[in-house]
DNA sequence: GTCTATACGAAGATAGAC
DNA sequence: GTCTATCTTCGTATAGAC
């Protein structure tokens, strides 16, 4: 991997992402953040700030992703569930609802760089295919596997945007429990 | 109210938030999408970027209610969640996947102002209120209708990010065929 | 790898004329 | 209501020394 500067760039820039998004964000505060060195900015990143973007987004897709897979090796899909909003919601207390989803603060500004963009969607993918694979080892057929692991993607992240927007985990806990519902309906019918 | 150019200032922002967001998006875009005089901006937000970002977020609110609104009108929940995913399919295609929801770009963004996030709130909480009436209608528990309406906004705005980060209606379409099915067991049990 | 210095444009915001 | 001019800060990025 990188050295320890950059890599401490990566966990700041993640960090400031979710709260102010990427357009939000500088080298600036990146660098205070951190603690890294300012000079070192473009001999990690030589791209820019685009490169730093993708980077980012990409150690916390995998990071969010492990969190998945980790959670997946001891527990039925609904245990996964409950976890991951569970992991949300802690995020978002802890941060008095200021941070998000730094890899959905990413894709909603990232409209003219194909790398960023393929980034975003390579995480969420990344994500839905841990949770899919869950389903289908419960009994869920491989096509409604992947439906329901998107929708529970989608809808945690959209509720998560929801929480912020009202300072309540309301629904976030609300979406969790309807999740459940259809994770339950996939696995028999 | 207010005047001809600062109702199309605010409709242009609109515009540009839902592709660069809040921050990615300055007075001077705005200025030229509109094409409203440079020397009015603080003539009509006197309260700067702020203040129109938070009339943006509810100009493009209200303007997403009326359009839940009016489906609702004529059709039960099941109509109106499709044709509110067509309405979303038919942004996506036609920008090819640069535009969202305003309304999402900005919350995740605001961070530090207060009237900003809780605009965004009330979005939110009107566009589910007016799903959980029809959902109501149409047999729904007052407790169940309101959960599954959280669930259907919260899908399909996580569901919008996703196809803009995989430049693919997939995740939209595959989440409302799901979202369909919470709609008819809500409606019976 | 890290430094300082700096270029250059753009940001939000204000003042005062018309 | 709209103009121009201007202020100040900040943005990303580069050059060249160490």
């Amino acid at each position: 991997m990188g050295s320890e500067s950059k890599q401490q760039m990566v966990k700041s820039a993640a960090v400031l992402f979710r709260e102010r998004g990427y357009s939000g964000t500088g080298f600036r505060d990146v660098i205070e953040h951190s603690g890294a060195p300012r000079g070192s900015i473009y001999h990690h990143f030589p791209g820019g700030k685009a490169e730093l973007a993708t980077e980012t987004v990409r150690y916390a897709g995998s990071y969010i992703g492990a969190q998945i897979e980790r959670l997946a090796q001891d527990g039925d899909p609904a245990a996964v569930l409950r976890a991951f909003v569970g992991w949300w919601r802690k995020l978002l207390e802890g941060s008095d609802f200021r941070a998000g989803c730094p890899v959905v603060a990413v894709a909603v500004e990232a409209h003219d760089d194909d790398a960023i963009v393929a980034a975003t969607g390579e995480a969420f993918a990344d994500w839905e295919r841990a949770l899919a694979s869950t389903l289908r080892r419960s009994g869920a057929t491989p096509a409604r596997a992947r439906r329901v692991a998107t929708l529970c993607i989608a809808a945690i992240e959209g509720a998560v945007v929801m929480c912020r927007a009202q300072r309540s985990t309301q629904p976030l806990l609300d979406v969790g429990r309807e999740l459940e519902q259809a994770i339950e309906a996939a696995q028999s019918g």
